[in-house]
DNA sequence: CCAAGATGTGGGAGCGCTCCCAAGGACGGG
DNA sequence: CCCGTCCTTGGGAGCGCTCCCACATCTTGG
């Protein structure tokens, strides 16, 4: 079925059926009314293929999540990103475009996603520091957002959470409880999250007048183990309490806490970041702060559309705020 | 960048180009190699719109993940399901359109995916025992394959994990430990793997000719929360062991027995289904049912291609088996 | 009452590709 | 030596849509 056919059996030409269909005012209400009938009638959908071809606009976003990074899919933070990304675009009557980067695939993949001419935008999710794609698309002239703000293109539009805010506020957190030496388990520092979570830590203390010690400084990977090793290790720096920059490394370190025979939040406090559904559950309840990942996507791709529309206006840096949320872990009932 | 310009640029025809760009074996070894250098050298690539409008060929799969079913992202099931559909079509030279059916735009939806001709086929990952999408793909003529077999339509082809198979082995692993009043905890009943899995159970018990007691069979609905208040439920009717339908109701079982005093695996054995990465360090860790989730992903790729090329071959239906993975929550190591 | 603008409608061109048919050249068998 | 065949190449048509321009009709003001 297709746009000669309805025109013929509402009785007007080929032009007047894509003008209602396309919602373009110049048409009689008299003539619109006939022809949305039809069109409900026979139950007719317009081409997609013939419709990009012919105005260059496919109606559809491009989401591309790394694949390199390892616990992937372990957290839920890439779904739920999924989820805000695609309910917005159901809202806006886009489709999404899927692309799981693996490096194999890379060259091919950029390719394809910059001018294979599938996609009106691109949303990324850009998690390392240098990223080809990146590179890529700040070259080319496909509209596209960053998921995640990055640290050396200037040039590029992102959306992020408040990763430095974040973090310094669950550190100020423990520092007024009277916590002296509070440690960190950072994120890996390729990772923007993980360099900016680490740089909200070290403000906190600054803001206090206090210097970071190297020594309560240790390089985690995002996963369970890599909170678990790196806990071990300032174990022997003996602190009285550690900000995780994720939730489930938070788990791994209290795991080696309990191990050590060391008490939570009594002897060691703890403050995650993520606030997974299972920090709720945890044993002390985690205390962490929430980033807005859902929004993230939504608010991501209401830019990518305003974007797309309005390509010459402003540039569009957007921050949403973290919130921590208070549980047993961090000890705050102690007082 | 066109296909007019690459013949220019390379002394051919347009024709002659196409033939280069899709494999045709009609074109001399001399006339590729030269069209392929200029190919290379600008970096050219087919639009998809025009292919897709022209060939009636898109090379996009659709992928539909329905959103009604509540704790949809917090296990990884979906995230790995994804994962192995987005790798398979990389390695195809695919690209994947996401849609997560919302119900508010279902009607819509159903149209564009069916209709618009953006993709060539498209997997459903079926949950739910009746889904007006399946039935619309049932009645039309696109391509498609379901993730999880369809109880009612027998007409559909299908990938599955062996739920029931799975289900079985974990029962009767319980029983031949010489626990007697084996308990389950299932999943909602209106999606097909609850049911399956309770079959599963059922089927164990007749094999060593128990009967099945209705008071040992609660109903969850595949959350934390849900196999706790379960759990709370079966305590009266005093099981030795309990079958969860996924992981992360057994480990809210566990939380709801600890809580009555009871020891796991000593007072009361536990067996889960999934398998998530968290239930390696649970306390104790879990016994669970491993699916090939991944699997799952590929192979239902694999099919809907094979389907694709050849509409009119036999019935797709594809069951990939389950693993028992024996740990500590099932007392094994008690004997 | 007519020029000039607003309003609504129709049809041609063209988006970039694939598919089909035709044609040119090389080649070999009768 | 000619014709049929195979191999390779070129060009036309058309996929289903949008966009633009042209034209018909209706309004309105001087």
């Amino acid at each position: 079925m297709n746009l000669e056919q309805i025109a013929k059996l509402s009785g007007v030409s080929r032009s007047t059926v894509s003008r209602v269909i396309n919602n373009d005012p110049n048409v009689s209400v008299a003539t619109r009314e006939k022809v949305m009938q039809v069109v409900k009638r026979v139950n007719y959908t317009p081409n997609a293929a013939a419709r990009g071809l012919a105005a260059g606009r496919t109606h559809v976003l491009g989401l591309v999540i790394p694949m390199g990074v390892a616990a992937l899919f372990t957290d839920p933070y890439f779904p739920i990103l999924i989820q805000g990304v695609s309910s917005a675009c159901n809202a806006r009557e886009y489709s999404v475009m899927l692309w799981l980067a693996e490096p194999e695939y890379e060259r091919r993949q950029i390719r394809q996603i910059m001018y294979s001419g599938l996609v009106d935008g691109v949303i990324v999710s850009s998690m390392l520091m240098n990223d080809s794609l990146v590179q890529a698309l700040s070259d080319g002239d496909l509209p596209f957002m960053l998921v995640g703000r990055h640290p050396t293109d200037t040039h590029a539009n992102y959306v992020d959470a408040d990763n430095i805010g974040g973090a310094r506020e669950a550190v100020t957190h423990l520092l007024r409880l009277g916590r002296a030496r509070v440690a960190t388990i950072t994120g890996p520092q390729n990772m923007i999250a993980g360099a900016d979570r680490l740089a909200g830590y070290q403000a906190a203390l600054r803001d206090r007048g206090l210097l970071s010690d190297p020594g309560l400084i240790a390089e985690g990977d995002f996963t369970e183990a890599g909170g678990y090793r790196a806990m071990q290790q300032l174990l022997a720096r003996r602190p009285d309490a550690v900000f995780a920059a994720s939730d489930i490394m938070a788990l791994g370190a209290i795991r080696a806490l309990r191990e050590a025979g060391l008490r939570v939040p009594e002897d060691v406090a703890i403050v995650g970041f993520d606030d997974l559904p299972q920090s709720t559950r945890a044993e002390p309840p985690l205390t962490t702060v929430r980033q807005p990942t859902y929004r993230l996507g939504t608010t991501t791709v209401d830019s990518l559309l305003d974007l797309i529309e309005y390509p010459d206006s402003s540039p569009r840096r957007i921050v949403l705020p973290t919130e921590l949320v208070v549980r047993a872990s961090c000890g705050s009932a102690l007082k």
